[in-house]
RNA sequence: GCCGGGAUCGCCUAGUGGUAGGGCGGCAGCCUGCUAAGCUGUUUAGUCAGAAAUGGCUUCCGCGAGUUCGAAUCUCGCUCCCGGCGCCA
């Protein structure tokens, strides 16, 4: 579990790493609300060495047949005093936790400081983007009827989407492609529960999240009188927060790792504060379909796991023939929870731009330490490393191979590769 | 949804108000010439002291309240699992 003995432990390193985010984080109240809590903790704990000791001299007296009332009627005042300490910690414990749960991980000393998303680095390039200016997808997609975005609207509102005909099939035709392509490679398909609990979702993202990004769901519980709580679950955001939640409490032994799994799911995302970016299409929609790529490993191989999943993500946009780049993320755009974290950008050609098409991200121990997930190392209890990345993210895909693989007759090729699953090598 | 049974260390299990015990597995060590066995220790988390080895104390029997000098054990609420009935794509 996460508690403070973790923070002093690493302070030097936690430290540092919020200077480098320039972080508001409020390290040092942490620290001093710790300090005394630790400091009533002690004296409560004394207490009851002290009632432990005597109830045990009671037990032995009563066993001899003496009279233990006196000494039963002095107990009494330190149950006193030990319910009066006790009713004084949870007040400590309460923001303690918030700001524990809350903490930003440590980053790897590679990331560089940078403001926003704009100061992001681009690290590599594959592929030969196309001058040519296509039309957008929007255009491209409904002319061949493969999707209607205003009937959607109509039905759920604006950022939902219908696909049609052939595109459904494209769809799962990407899907089935990136689950064997990871299935080959050792991941194991899994498709989790779209719904999760709250005691859960805090251990995968961080609290922003909540708020930004999640659907909430509750439903009234039975009730025989007055009004109740609800049940609250929130819709998954992508299979990465389940499959992270999956091994919640356990230990594996080091033998078992790394653990591979390919999730597949539909994402759901508020989107808040995204009002007026990528209004059209299915770009940036309240739900799309995903194969996301999970690992827990041990702490020494984590780094290795991460240039797996990037390797993985690269050679799936090039075995479709998309140009893409690599960026990775500065301090300002990483978030709380990665250790470290990459995009690869898709060329779309009507934009003239690399947009982004997958993500990928060292979280270290920050997800194991909320949701306790350790691995027993000969004998010593260690906390696995969590990593994720994108395989496909299939509207998205949609979007970018619509694009690069749109013809002058306005047809749609289908990529060679998933020509096995369509059953045909065109569309329109 | 209803009725019944259950949840104890990584796994299995004993324990009906008075120091949570045993087995298996794991780890460390010892012993032994034979592919393995035996023996000893250790195997929830935290905290205090110490440079450390280590030692003290607290905590842990699904979760949360309550009763009690003292709760795995008694009471109430909740979660999940198993069996049966009902409902159901």
């Amino acid at each position: 579990m996460l508690t403070t003995k973790h923070v002093r432990d690493n302070i030097g390193a936690i430290r540092d790493s919020l200077k480098k985010r320039k972080s508001e984080y409020p390290i040092d109240e942490l620290l001093k609300l710790d300090e005394e809590l630790r400091g009533l903790k002690t004296k409560l704990q004394q207490l009851q060495a002290r009632r432990n000791r005597e109830s045990l001299e009671i037990s032995a007296a009563k066993k001899r047949g003496e009279d233990t009332s006196g000494r039963i009627a002095a107990l009494a005042g330190i149950k006193g005093e030990i319910e009066d300490l006790e009713a004084s910690i949870p007040t400590y414990d309460e923001r303690v936790n918030f700001l524990l749960w809350n903490m930003p991980n440590v980053l790897d000393e590679s990331v560089k400081y940078g403001r926003d998303e704009t100061e992001n680095i681009e690290i590599r390039k594959w592929g030969n983007p196309s001058g040519k200016s296509a039309g957008g997808h929007v255009d491209l997609l409904e002319n061949l009827k493969l999707i209607d975005i205003e009937r959607a609207a109509k039905v759920a509102g604006a950022r939902f989407y219908f696909l049609k005909g052939d595109f459904v099939l494209l769809a799962k035709s990407l899907e089935r492609f990136a689950l064997d392509f990871l299935a080959k490679r050792g991941y194991m398909p899994l498709q989790p529960p779209y719904l999760m609990k709250r005691e859960h979702y805090r251990g995968v993202t961080g609290l922003g999240d909540f708020e930004d990004m999640l659907y909430a769901v509750g439903r009234p519980k039975e009730s025989k009188g007055e009004e109740k709580d609800e049940e609250e679950l929130f819709m998954i955001a992508t299979s990465e927060h389940p499959m992270a939640a999956l091994h919640a409490g356990e230990v594996f032994s080091a033998k078992e790792l790394p653990i591979r799994y390919a999730g597949i799911s539909p994402c759901f995302r508020r989107e808040a504060g995204t009002h007026g970016k990528d209004t059209k299409g299915i770009f940036r929609v309240h739900q799309f379909d995903k194969v996301e790529q999970f690992i827990f490993c041990r702490q020494e191989d984590s780094w290795k796991m991460y240039d797996e999943i990037i390797a993985n993500e690269e050679e799936i946009f090039q075995a479709l023939g998309i140009p893409y780049r690599v960026i990775e993320m500065c301090t300002g755009d990483i978030g709380i929870v990665a250790a470290k974290k990459v995009d690869l950008e898709g060329w779309f050609p009507s934009q003239q731009k690399y947009r982004e098409v997958t993500s990928a991200s060292n979280c270290t121990d920050w997800q194991s330490l909320r949701l306790d997930i350790k691995y027993d190392d000969k004998g010593e209890r260690k906390y696995a490393h969590t990593l994720n990345g994108t395989a496909i993210s299939i509207e998205r895909a949609l979007t970018v191979i619509a694009e690069n693989y749109a013809n002058a007759d306005g047809t749609i090729s289908i990529p060679d590769v998933l020509v096995p699953y369509m059953g045909k090598s065109k569309i329109g």
